[in-house]
DNA sequence: AAAGTTACCGGAAACGTTTCTGAAAACGTT
DNA sequence: AACGTTTTCAGAAACGTTTCCGGTAACTTT
């Protein structure tokens, strides 16, 4: 590939390459007429300005990085297209990298973008280890940072969270107050205040009720996983009597299971997911679900980031903290 | 951000800033001795080579650009994961970008890959239109190129795409099979090679068999398309016995608002769906559906594009057709 | 011991921008 | 007409690398 370079117009126009780059970058100290020629004569041969070298002498790029951990549900695209709209109307261009669930390749990537001079990072973890030690560090060095959904519990950053406690509590508040007693809860990581957090929910609403709490299991967040669980409990016929879901693919793996094996839904056994997918309506049974803000989860990162970029320096950490919903289907509703 | 440079080790160690280069890109003309010696207080100073530079002066920067219609479908996730694990392999850095089915966001992404100077671009397309011009002027300019999935017709660049033809002749006459005469042809966007050769199958198999074939209608790829196309046909009368779906989410939406109308599926109307999604077998009924090799298809197009950049100069453009299969399950199966 | 090789390293140019400094030209003021 | 201002521009340094060129020192060869 061979490109116009600022240096090319200023030959072709006899005037110095400093010239050229005031007209593209509107500085005040320029004629406009020699101003409207240069940019024609530049369009003519086809210049665009070398983002990399702007880079190099600015030390910055107006590009952003989002690391996200998996790409299996439609969740995180979600969360990446709200955050984009935000970014593009800011000038920014957004560098998508993903994890793969993997500690290590997450640090991988955040090095990889931080070396590219990215100006701010929206992460979202794919775990806790020694993740969390690098990003410490990069706040210490003033590295706009805001995390989302998996964040971590001890650093000092803006970050953006579902009310994972309180939709924990309704949702199983719901199940109770269907009657169930023995709900089983299928928790994500332990080592996530997103989990921790629903568990805290979970165990409330049954305290509330004044229920013993049911058993927990730790799950993945694919349906593979959904499958693996749901097969063990009923080869251990551990079947209990409602399920909370981790979320919804694990939800949805699980109800194949059961169906498979003869289970009603939910007469037999109910289900609740989380964090709502476009299946939850369309599978049946229609799946009981809660429902996550995930293009405002997006746009509040965002926009925290934007925050810190502008007000460099001074920057109390931030944590936005949003609402949900809890859909209820057919899958947790039994007519009575 | 404060970055530690090549220079900051040069002066620690009172050598040349072209000795420290030299001992990270493995030159032979360097003493193994001095060589660690830097490479030692290199990474006690925490230095990183900052890419940025390097792309500059290199004319390359070890980054592909993959660009995407559309983030809804894990269809394109699957294969950004196919590619990125080859790229990876060859110490290619991935760089995503999204288009939302919009063909001047996609103009808009590809030139900003191209300012970042990617080595290659790995492209699906949102639509055809004056994107089409802008990609012969790149692959003129030499510039490495891929496309898959939805492909561009009369671009001399290297492709790789799924059979679309054959699975859909067999997909069609798998439902001609089982009796049914009245088969609804849902396709793409008319311009995209993949609906002609789709329609290509439909068209044959219906002449193998010598039955007329049945109509047409154009379709998005998203849930709600299949949803909206559904509805329609319910209230215009003019529900088919059976149907072939653009892909998955468009059968999916479907099949949600017939079951809602009280259509018994397969027994009122029969539906195949289209690239496979992990929902196929978990809705009810189970979805027959074609399935695509995805994570190759990714692969295939990671490949393509490194013999590119490896013999730089002759290429001879290349066109990978994958194999699929098709996953017969209960939409479209009636016991006679 | 002189000449030729080789191994190693320093210096400087280059990549394409932005930005700082300063100077020429144009203008206004008295 | 002399001076001060403002406008407009040119030149050069800088960003952090790689790479080319050349030079010294050590080692071979005769």
């Amino acid at each position: 590939m061979k490109y116009v370079t600022i240096k090319d117009i200023a030959k072709e126009l006899n005037v110095a390459v400093s010239t050229v780059s005031r007209a593209f970058n509107d500085k005040y100290d320029i004629k406009p007429e020699t101003r409207e020629r240069i940019l024609k004569k530049a369009s003519e041969m086809g210049y665009r300005p070398n983002p990399i070298a702007r880079k190099l002498v600015q030390q910055r790029s107006y590009n952003i990085g989002i690391i996200i951990p998996e790409f299996e549900n439609s969740f995180f695209p979600q969360v990446i297209m709200g955050a984009q709209e935000i970014l593009y109307q800011h000038n920014y261009q957004v560098l998508i990298m993903q994890s793969n669930e993997s500690i290590d390749l997450e640090i991988r990537n955040a090095k990889t973008l931080v070396d590219n001079m990215v100006d701010g990072l929206i992460i979202s973890l794919s775990g806790v280890g020694n993740n969390l030690p690098y990003y410490e560090e990069l706040t210490e060095k003033k590295m706009p940072l805001v995390f989302f959904n998996r964040v971590p519990e001890n650093i000092e950053a803006s970050k953006v969270v579902f009310d994972d406690y309180k939709w924990a509590f309704f949702a199983t508040e719901h199940l109770i107050h269907q009657g169930f007693k023995d709900i089983l809860f299928i928790s994500g990581a332990d080592d996530l205040i997103l989990s921790k957090n629903r568990q805290r929910g979970y165990d409330d609403a049954h305290k509330k009720h004044r229920i013993p709490t049911g058993k927990k299991i730790n799950c993945g967040f694919s349906m593979k996983d959904g499958v693996q669980i749901a097969e063990n409990l009923i080869s251990k016929n551990n079947v209990p009597r409602a399920i909370l879901a981790a979320n919804d693919a694990c939800a949805i793996g699980m109800m194949r299971v059961f169906k498979d094996s003869g289970f009603k839904i939910p007469e037999d056994i109910a289900i609740v997911g989380f964090s709502e997918t476009k299946m939850a309506a369309h599978i049946s049974p229609t799946l009981t679900s809660v429902e996550q803000p995930t293009y405002e989860m997006g746009k509040a990162a965002a926009q925290l980031l934007l925050e810190q970029l502008q007000n460099k320096g001074i920057h109390i950490p931030q944590t936005i903290v949003l609402n949900g919903r809890l859909n209820v289907r057919e899958s947790s509703v039994v007519l009575s």
